[in-house]
DNA sequence: ATATATTTGATATATCGTATAACAATTATC
DNA sequence: GATAATTGTTATACGATATATCAAATATAT
């Protein structure tokens, strides 16, 4: 209903391979504001970022949530499910999977705290710190480097800062 | 197993609370190298932007997705759903349902093309584009405002920037 | 000290975004 | 004119995310 400008005419191939003084309608479409999105922009680069991620650490089979974790695991041992879920922005029930899988995986342990039996006590197993040092080298040599060649060291760490800004104060 | 450092002690409270001296073991945890992924700010950031966005054009009902499909049929009339879709990394399967929706508000209309009788010609309604028109201002004055405020219109454009290469070159 | 409330890990479940396969109708190609 | 490719669609599956609820354990209040 009220579909107005040139209600009832196609405007496919008519109007596209049309006038060539029109200002350019090629083949590819127009971004147009779409550009100046931030919130666009930023999911279109997190989701290739994750990508490059996934590829990188492929060989030991991480995913960007499961290596914040074992990285989480590792500066802060001791600590039970609700504390390191809740900073990574997990839901508990959401994290109980995730702990299934890297236990499973013999990466990490829950131990009964002997102070407070209701929580478990996360800590990486020696294959766990062995994994995750093997994927920091990964993301290192192979992840970050492309990150600096497309923007070198210093727009990096503005892009970083800025980042950071926003998920801590926005 | 072989869980190593500190083996059958609990660390929970014992060595939480313990020496003050010890590098301020406070409450918070330490994120650690996890500040230095860039993924990891990334997708945090995106999630509150995208958080807000929802927030401020919530009387209009638009999800950030329906938003781009809205913008980009503003600036590209008359494509097909392939188009639109492949355009916006959107898989032509799931799309479908995406301008079921639109379509059911009435803010867009599929037309069978009369050139190329498979494809739907989208064209927005009238009252879809009177709906951008005032989710824009919302954008405008609510969202990017803040994003303003909180980096400045020079760093916001900078930031914008490096996204865009990192969504097209990476 | 006993009753009540809170916390922790867990299960079940629902929703959403995303991914692939397959189909009918239509068009393009050989 | 036979075969292949494209378009929109359906079905379906998987993962991420969200809430409600539960038993066990602890904390709090009377």
């Amino acid at each position: 209903m009220t579909v107005s400008k040139t209600p009832a005419l196609d405007l496919t191939k008519t109007v596209r391979g049309s006038a060539p003084g029109d200002a350019g309608e090629g083949d590819a479409l127009k971004l147009g504001e779409l550009s100046e999105l931030l919130g666009y922009s930023l999911k279109r680069a997190q989701l290739k970022v994750f990508d490059d991620f996934i590829h990188c650490v492929a060989p030991l089979q991480l995913t960007p949530a499961q290596f914040s974790v074992l990285l989480l695991l590792e500066r802060n041992p001791g600590r039970n499910q609700t504390e390191i879920a809740s900073t990574l922005g997990i839901l508990r029930p959401n994290f109980v999977s995730m702990l299934d899988g890297l236990e499973s995986r013999e990466l990490c342990v829950r131990m009964r705290s002997t102070n407070d039996r209701r929580s478990h006590v996360l800590m990486l197993t020696d294959k766990g710190r062995a994994i995750l040092a093997r994927a920091k080298k990964l993301v290192a040599t192979k992840h970050e480097t492309r990150l600096n060649e497309l923007l070198g060291p210093e727009k990096r760490e503005a892009l970083l800062g800025m980042l950071a800004r926003i998920a801590r104060d926005f």
